[in-house]
DNA sequence: TCCTTAGTTCAAAGATTATTGAACAATTGA
DNA sequence: TCAATTGTTCAATAATCTTTGAACTAAGGA
């Protein structure tokens, strides 16, 4: 984990909304919490339907540094994960209804596969 | 009630959340949940602390244009409410979590004083 | 009627954010 | 070693969002 990553208590509430209002990224997090639960883990390419190599790069960098993912530097690629004990234990229940929400809302899917830890 | 609102099926979740990443709007909602179990209606100017007046009108129309409040014209007044049930309706939870979490982070907070329809 | 109150609209400026392509670094496999 | 894969960084552009002051509307009170 050589990526910078905020401590739960460093979370800021506006931060993850702000960050959580973007489609691209909201999409990404549905993705997330729909494979295993939450537990998957996943590299970024999986995620190039929704936008080139180096926006996504970009959206990836704004979910991490909000505190929203983990990114984990294995080999040449990056396995990201939610980050929803953090989530779950500062801003409870915050999480399973945004996710709930853009399963309801017209938030683009992904194909279901996963790589598992 | 003469300015537009969206009906609930057009609240989109997108645009609630980056709405509400604003830390002057959120901490407008915040005080709305906060009066009087969020059936609290105020006007404009108790906003003042926030911003200039300009600066409102356009925090007020966001929220309003998400469909996160509701204004009323009275007078030369708008009278402000949170739309909770329409919210809960589309988006179960969040609201509750978000002004939750509003409450645990440093959401700066106004005097409790309002006025009821 | 005149003045005050409450809030909007407009245009301009400033500040952020999003998107792109080119160049780069690091790992992996042939 | 060479080439392909995975993803980042940088600089530039485009697009949005925020903030401000001046001018405005509409209602109410003296």
């Amino acid at each position: 984990m050589t990526l910078p990553h905020p401590t739960t208590d460093q979370i800021s509430l506006p931060l993850v909304l702000s960050v959580l209002g973007d489609p691209t990224r909201l999409a990404i997090v549905a993705h997330l919490a729909r494979c295993e639960g939450g537990k998957g883990r996943m590299n970024c390419s999986r995620f190039l339907a929704l936008g080139s190599k180096t926006n996504l790069s970009y959206h990836l960098a704004k979910l991490r540094e909000a505190g929203v993912t983990r990114t984990e530097a294995v080999g040449t690629q990056r396995f990201l994960t939610l980050r929803r004990e953090d989530l779950d234990q500062r801003f409870p229940g915050l999480l399973d209804s945004i996710v709930a929400g853009a399963e309801l809302a017209g938030i683009p899917k992904l194909e279901d596969t996963l790589e598992v830890a």
